[in-house]
RNA sequence: GGGGGCGUAGCUCAGUUUGGUUAGAGCACUCGACUGUCACUCGAGAGGUCGCGGGUUCGAGCCCCGUCGCUCCCGCCA
C-alpha cells in the first residue's frame, strides 16, 4: 500500500503540487500568483488556475485574487456583498468573488460622504462594483484568516448593479458554521452555490475533468459524443423513456452508458474512445446515487486487460494528484474469490483486518441443531473476530444481530471469550478447546454465521463494517486502492437457476475456463475488473466479447436464445461485431463518485450544481411537472391515474 | 415497495416527556447610535397557518389517525 504522504492536512507533496500547479503563461490580470483560493484546513484543494485575463469592461481584478504585491493599484472590482459593518463614519464591507473575500474600506478621509452613506444601505448579497486603491492595512489591523488579510480596497465608489432580496437562507454562517436544512439549500441553489465550499468543490470538480481530457488525449484517446436519444437496453436498470412525437406509440431511451456505442466505435477503428458522459438511470437514488450521473467513460482497441489497468492507474493518479494527492502505483489486487473469502463483499475497505474466517471445524462436533442444518446442507460457519467487544452489552451485539438479518442471516453466533472460558448461547455444545481453535484471546468476540456462502458473505460483510466503526478502525488518512480481477462472468438464480451477467452481457469470459468447463458457464470467470478505494467503487470494466458467435453464445446463456430476439435487441452491436471486430475492451469511472472524494464531501449533491432529492424531485426548478394536455397529446400520451 | 430520523419566526434551534393564560432564544430583517471593524458593538421594533388535513378534549405545538416534504438505509441500481 503506497505511503500516505499528507494526510487529511490540505499541505501537498511538494514535488507533486509543484508539478500541477505550473499553467501555461498568460497575459494576468493580476500582478499576483494565482490566488491561493483560501484553502481550509483539512480540504485536499490546491488552487484554482486563471489562465486568461479575466479583467473586463467593467472589472480589473478579482477582489478575492488581490495581495500585498498589487498595493497601490487602482481597481474595479465587482462581486456580491458578503457582510458589511457600519461603525457610524466608517463602513467595511466584506466583497466576494469567486477568488474569496476582499475588505472594502469606506472611509471619510477617501471616501465622499454620499458614497460612504450608499455603502451604508446596500443588502448582503447584492451585487456591487467599487471602485478603489489597494491598500496594506496597519499591522495591528491584518486578518490572518483571509487570504486577502493583509490588505484592503480603499473605496472611492460604489454602484450596485444587482440589488438582492434578503436571501431566504444564509450564505455567510455564523460561527458555528451550520448549514441550513438540505431542502433549504436544494430549494435555494443559486445561493447555496456561492457558498465557499461548493465554489471550491466545483472548481476542482472543474480541474478534474480538464485532467482527464488531458491525460487521455494525450494518450491517443479521442472524444467522441454518443447519443442522448437512443434505444432501450432490455437489462439492467430501469430506462428513462422519451415518446417520439413523430412515431407515435414508440419511445426513445436515455442511455444507461455508452456502453454498446464505444464498442462500436472500435469496430469503427477509432481505436481509443473516451467520454465524459451523462448517464441516466431510472432507480431510486441515494446519498451516493443520482438519476442522472457522469462517467468517464473509455474504451481501447487491440489491448488486454493490463493495458487497461496501466492505463486506469495513471488517470487515477493524475486525478489525485490534481487534488494534491499522490497516489502510488501499481495497485494491489485480489480475485473475487478471496474477496468474497476474507471480506466477504467485493469491494473489500482494507483500511481494516477484522478479517472473515472459516470456523466450520471447531462447529463441526456441536450439538446445536441450527449449525448442524447449516453444515449439512452444505454450508459453512463463518466469522469474524472482534478485539475488545466482549465488553459489548447484549444489547450492542443484538444490534449486530439485527444487520447481520437484515442482510440475510437467520441469526449471529455470539461467543465471547473471558478468563480462559467462552460465553454465549453456543458454548455449551463446544469443546473445551474452542476457544484456541477459534484463536480467541480474552476479551474478544467471535460472530458467525452459518449457512450458505451466499447468505453468510453479505451478513459478515455488514457485521464486519459496522464493527469497524464501532472499533473506529477507519482510518480517513488512509487510501487503499485495490483491483478486484476475475469476476464470475454469471450469476445463479438460487431457485430457478437462470444465469444473469454479474458485469454485463457483453464481457469476454476466461477462455480456460470455457474450455475446462464447457458444460458449467456458473463456473466461468469473466475478464473483468473492478477499481476499488477504501470499500468504494470507482470504476469497472472488462474485455469484451469481439467474436459474433461467441457474443451470441452468451445472450443464449442468458436466456435470449432466439436468433431473431437477438437480433431485435442487440442488433446493431452484433452487426458491428460482424463487420470486422478488433479484440477491445475498456472501463468507466464514476465521476462525480471521484469529484465527491477528492472534495472531501459526503454527498454527491455537494458536487453536482442542480441535483436531484432522494424522491427525484429538482427542488431548484420544480421537476418533474405536469404539462399541458395538449403538449401530451403531439406526443401520443395520454395519462392514467395510478391505483 | 419497506424501515428509521427530521419538520416550531427568513435561518439555526428550545418548548412536546406530564395538554392549560398572550409560543421563546440567537442570527438575519427594519429604525436609531457608534471613526479600524472583520461573527463589530449597543438600544428599540417588527416578524408565527407550530408542514398539511382530520380526530380526541372544556382546551392541542404537545395525544391519536392520515397525508406531504426532506434525509439515511433495505429492496432496486446488467
Amino acid at each position: 500500500m503506497a505511503p500516505e504522504l499528507h494526510p487529511r492536512s490540505g499541505r501537498q507533496p511538494r514535488g507533486l503540487a509543484r508539478r500541477f500547479q505550473r499553467r501555461p503563461r498568460g497575459p494576468r490580470v493580476c500582478s499576483t500568483p494565482p490566488p491561493s483560493g483560501a484553502c481550509a484546513p483539512g480540504s485536499p484543494v490546491v488552487t484554482s488556475a486563471i489562465t486568461t485575463p479575466l479583467a473586463t469592461t467593467l472589472r480589473t481584478h478579482f477582489g478575492g485574487a488581490l495581495r500585498r504585491t498589487d498595493t497601490g493599484t487602482t481597481v474595479t472590482i465587482g462581486g456580491w456583498v458578503h457582510r458589511s459593518r457600519d461603525l457610524g463614519g466608517l463602513v467595511f464591507i466584506d466583497l466576494r468573488d469567486r477568488e474569496g473575500l476582499v475588505q472594502v474600506h469606506f472611509n471619510p478621509h477617501w471616501t465622499a460622504a454620499e458614497v460612504i452613506a450608499a455603502a451604508s444601505t446596500i443588502g448582503v448579497e447584492s451585487v456591487v462594483l467599487v471602485e478603489g486603491v489597494v491598500a496594506e492595512r496597519p499591522s495591528e489591523m491584518l486578518n490572518p484568516n483571509l487570504a486577502t488579510g493583509a490588505i484592503e480596497v480603499r473605496a472611492t465608489s460604489i454602484r450596485v448593479v444587482g440589488p438582492a432580496a434578503t436571501p431566504a437562507i444564509p450564505v455567510a454562517l455564523d460561527k458555528e458554521g451550520k448549514l441550513p436544512a438540505e431542502e433549504l439549500r436544494l430549494r435555494h441553489r443559486v445561493l447555496d452555490l456561492r457558498r465557499e465550499e461548493l465554489q471550491r468543490a466545483f472548481m476542482l470538480r472543474h480541474r478534474l475533468m480538464q485532467v482527464t481530457r488531458r491525460f487521455l488525449s494525450g494518450q491517443g484517446y479521442l472524444e467522441i459524443e454518443t447519443p442522448i436519444l437512443t434505444k432501450p437496453t432490455p437489462e439492467g436498470a430501469r430506462d428513462f423513456l422519451v415518446p417520439s412525437r413523430v412515431h407515435a406509440g414508440e419511445f426513445y431511451a436515455l442511455p444507461q452508458s455508452p456502453q454498446i456505442y464505444k464498442q462500436l466505435f472500435m469496430c469503427c477503428g477509432f481505436d481509443r474512445y473516451f467520454q465524459i458522459a451523462r448517464c441516466f438511470r431510472d432507480e431510486d437514488l441515494r446519498a451516493d446515487r443520482q438519476l442522472e450521473f457522469t462517467q468517464i467513460d473509455i474504451e481501447a482497441s487491440f489491448i488486454g486487460r493490463e493495458d487497461i489497468i496501466a492505463m486506469a492507474e495513471g488517470l487515477i493518479q493524475a486525478l489525485w494528484a490534481e487534488a494534491g494527492v499522490a497516489v502510488e502505483t501499481p495497485f494491489p489486487r485480489m480475485s473475487y474469490a478471496e474477496a468474497m473469502e476474507r471480506y466477504g463483499c467485493d469491494k473489500p475497505d482494507l483500511r481494516y483486518a477484522l478479517e472473515i474466517r472459516d470456523e466450520s471445524r471447531v462447529f463441526a462436533g456441536s450439538e446445536s441443531g441450527i449449525i448442524q442444518a447449516a453444515l449439512t446442507a452444505g454450508g459453512r460457519v463463518r466469522g469474524i473476530r472482534v478485539p475488545g467487544a466482549a465488553a459489548w452489552s447484549r444489547k450492542q451485539v443484538d444490534e449486530l444481530e439485527a444487520i447481520a438479518k437484515s442482510a440475510g442471516a437467520g441469526g449471529l453466533v455470539r461467543l465471547k471469550a473471558a478468563n480462559g472460558v467462552l460465553e454465549g448461547p453456543l458454548a455449551k455444545f463446544l469443546a473445551a478447546e474452542a476457544q484456541a481453535a477459534l484463536g480467541l484471546a480474552d476479551g474478544e468476540l467471535f460472530l458467525g454465521v452459518a449457512g450458505p456462502d451466499r447468505v453468510s458473505s453479505p451478513a459478515l460483510d455488514r457485521v464486519r463494517q459496522e464493527c469497524a466503526r464501532r472499533l473506529g478502525l477507519v482510518d480517513e488518512r488512509q487510501r487503499r486502492f485495490l483491483w478486484l480481477l476475475d469476476f464470475p462472468m454469471f450469476e445463479q438464480d438460487p431457485d430457478s437457476g437462470a444465469l444473469t451477467a454479474v458485469h454485463h452481457p457483453f464481457t469476454a469470459p476466461n477462455a480456460d475456463d470455457m474450455a475446462a468447463y464447457p458444460q458449467s458457464p456458473e463456473r466461468w470467470r469473466a475478464l473483468a475488473y473492478d477499481c476499488v478505494l477504501n470499500g468504494t467503487e470507482l470504476g469497472g470494466g472488462s474485455i469484451r466479447t469481439s467474436d459474433p458467435a461467441v457474443q451470441s453464445r452468451m445472450f443464449e446463456l442468458l436466456g435470449i436464445g432466439d436468433v431473431a430476439e437477438q437480433e431485435r435487441r442487440f442488433g446493431f452491436l452484433l452487426e458491428g461485431l460482424r463487420a470486422g471486430a478488433p479484440p477491445h475492451g475498456g472501463i468507466a469511472f464514476g465521476f462525480d463518485r471521484i469529484a465527491m472524494l477528492l472534495a472531501g464531501a459526503s454527498s454527491l449533491r455537494d458536487v453536482i450544481a442542480f441535483p436531484k432529492t432522494t424522491a427525484a424531485r429538482a427542488l431548484f426548478e420544480g421537476a418533474p411537472s405536469v404539462v399541458p394536455a395538449g403538449d401530451l397529446e403531439v406526443l401520443h400520451i395520454r395519462t392514467v391515474e395510478s391505483t
